[in-house]
DNA sequence: CGAATAGTTCAACATGAATTGAAGTATATT
DNA sequence: AATATACTTCAATTCATGTTGAACTATTCG
């Protein structure tokens, strides 16, 4: 039963969920979600962000780059300073960002199966999508 | 300006924000992303995900397990012939993820910037968290 | 009982991305 | 012009995790 192809099958293929996943990519690391955070809270500085979870400069810029090529993030010089660098979030990249993520994993989402495979005397013994929960260990917090 | 400490302030702190971070790790796989695609169309087993994605079994099962101890994803066994073993999303645990998510992100939840450094003259001269958008590859699509 | 089937687990290897340390760029001050 | 400041970029190294191939487990069938 089992003759998977070699092409790419296992790539998201449509452009939404290519987005989420490229996003969810960014999102995947806790220093970055760490400065997501703190830009929730304000617009601020490389020194401002760095200070704050004690990090150097350069690995600020880093991350910061990331968020900036996905998107997320803008960043704008200070008038009167050029050096001072201001990053904040970008209200509406993050609005569509929930909204791909809401609709992705939307639970009214959830089908019924369709059986493609199985055993081949009786039908697959399933009344509902919902399982009765076996293991888990971080859902439930 | 840069007095970073050496503790492990840039690792998420509150529990909401440390379930956030190991959930998107999960899901930040593209493979993964896939084969929660497919459990939302539907109750499969190991080898209709396999035949799908064109994925061997030995790494759907690693995946599909990464997936159960996060708690998103749920087993059972057929009744009649228990060689096969069907997997379903927790609807429960997929609302919730989507619920904390929401959250996290919420646009909503952007404020205005609290200086803590920048030049000694004049303060920094943002009117509202929004910046020009100046750069981004993959916010719009 | 042996063979087939469906799936799981293990460990080595491969890959992608984060981190580190240095160097570079631009701006401001003396 | 030299120095200081706020970052940014680069490249080597490190680290985390995905993939591969083999072996294992449990169940079913002839």
């Amino acid at each position: 039963m089992l003759n998977y192809s070699t092409d790419n099958a296992t790539i998201p293929t449509t452009a939404d969920a290519q987005y989420l996943a490229r996003m969810l990519k960014v999102l995947a690391d806790p220093r970055r979600l760490a400065i997501l955070e703190l830009l929730m809270q304000g617009v601020q500085c490389n020194c401002e962000l760095g200070n704050a979870l004690g990090m150097p400069a350069n690995l600020i810029s880093h991350h910061l780059g990331v968020l900036r090529k996905a998107g997320l993030v803008v960043m704008e010089r200070d008038t009167a300073d050029a050096r001072w660098v201001y990053y904040s979030i970008d209200r509406e990249a993050l609005a569509e960002l929930n909204r791909q993520f809401g609709s992705f994993f939307d639970p009214a989402r959830i089908q019924k199966r369709h059986p493609a495979c199985g055993p081949r005397s009786a039908p697959p013994n399933l009344a509902k999508p919902e399982l009765k929960r076996q293991e888990g260990e971080w859902g439930e917090r």
